[in-house]
DNA sequence: GCAAAAGTGTTCACATTACACCCATGT
DNA sequence: ACATGGGTGTAATGTGAACACTTTTGC
């Protein structure tokens, strides 16, 4: 038999930062905690992990309970654990970061949870190192949007370029331009041009695209760029 | 006061993935394990987190344990949790990724662990989830390496043009073009001429150069591009 | 002198940039 | 007709890839 210390089992919790775009702002899905510890003030959706389950597992239930969506784009962002992070336990935290097309989620559930949309750049502050966490995702989400096309899990499924440039001038706090941004999305022949145009449009509509998954999945592993040169200097 | 549920309370390991090249291969430091559980069988070096300590605290103690080295470079790569990952207890490891210069262990303390560097591709099975771990962090090395300046944590202070494009041979597994590797590196500027050259050469003596650690500190968010374009259509 | 490795130069192809211009739509 | 936003074209510039050639060193 071994020998496990017995000091060394330790709260393991989960925290989801949840990113939504609404074609016009980034944000972030936040509770604001009518229960203990710290009711009152917001935070990120969290909750422990169960003896039972897998990460992923404790990952997914948490963020279906809050959106009722299953099939959420998420991945392990970090793991927060200081000694005094958490004042009531030591608590090690391990931080998830989800994509989720901000349409597609429950609203009651959402609001049942005291769970709100708020802006990126409006957003309160949270308790504990959840400022923290959310400033690694942002992080993350630049990094990763550059080189990786994960912008399109926070699209519907039907899409115009106008509004992925739209998420990317979100994403990167920068104007892009127009026309290049079009031919460099187009040239990657991962768009499928679904024939269908953006009947919302009071001017003239934009073209629905769809990715195309097949190479999507390819090419996953490949390090694209969709940053503009001018932000590689900072 | 707060329920934190007692069943949460779950087993925290660290487990650390240490690469180390030698001028000709990547390698791995591997311990023989001479202890339970899975006595005899390789494993990835690794121990328990003690409450008192925080998660870098802990990978620094189990690194410079081997070691003998502080200030190594390293950073969380992931956490591991599948219920079944170790058959005794429920054990969640977090992992993570660390880059020595080889030349400057402790070789004591590595022999008095069981320790070995194991060159990469010739490295045995490991126990439990190890093997998936490092396949994890090779992919993190290449990731990282095509955009960060991370390279030079594997080599010696002075380092020659030729040294660091072997250890980018060695990474990606591919030939890169001397000319064009040696114009590629000096272009960043991140590399001052020491004005020394490298002794060992028995044919035409290398400069050597070292890092500009204030640009390198400047200059660590921008994403560059080390790897070869020819590696980005896989 | 010669082999082996280091260092420099040049050309070509292609991607990025910064623009101007045209098209579709609702009022 | 016109304002608004979508779509296409193009010339100048910069970068990467594929080369040839020269220099240094130990034997």
């Amino acid at each position: 038999m071994i020998n496990y210390p017995q000091s060394s089992r330790i709260f393991l919790a989960i925290d989801c930062i949840i990113f939504g775009f609404d074609g016009k702002d980034l944000k972030l899905l936040l509770i604001k905690r009518n229960f203990e510890p710290e009711r009152g003030k917001w935070s990120l959706m969290g909750g422990f992990l169960e003896p039972s389950e897998d990460l992923e597992v404790g990952a997914a239930r948490i963020l279906h309970d809050l959106t009722g969506l299953k099939n959420v784009y998420f991945e392990q962002l970090a793991v927060f654990g200081k000694t005094d992070r958490d004042p009531g336990e030591r608590t090690v935290s391990i931080v998830f970061f989800a994509l989720i097309k901000i349409d597609e989620h429950d609203s009651e559930s959402v609001r049942s949870h005291n769970a709100s949309w708020i802006v990126l750049d409006n957003r309160p502050s949270l308790i504990f190192d959840h400022n923290e966490m959310v400033l690694k995702a942002i992080e993350h989400l630049r990094y990763k949007a550059a080189l990786h096309p994960i912008g399109f899990e926070l699209l519907q499924e039907r899409f115009t370029i106008p509004q992925l440039q739209k998420l990317y001038e979100a994403i990167y706090g920068i104007p892009l331009d127009r026309r290049n941004f079009s031919r460099k999305l187009l040239s990657t022949g991962l768009l499928i041009d679904t024939g269908f145009k953006n009947s919302n449009s009071t001017t003239k509509k934009a073209a629905l695209y769809k990715l195309d998954i097949e190479k999507y999945t390819e090419q996953f592993h490949s390090f694209w760029n969709f940053m503009p040169d001018s932000m590689k200097q900072n």
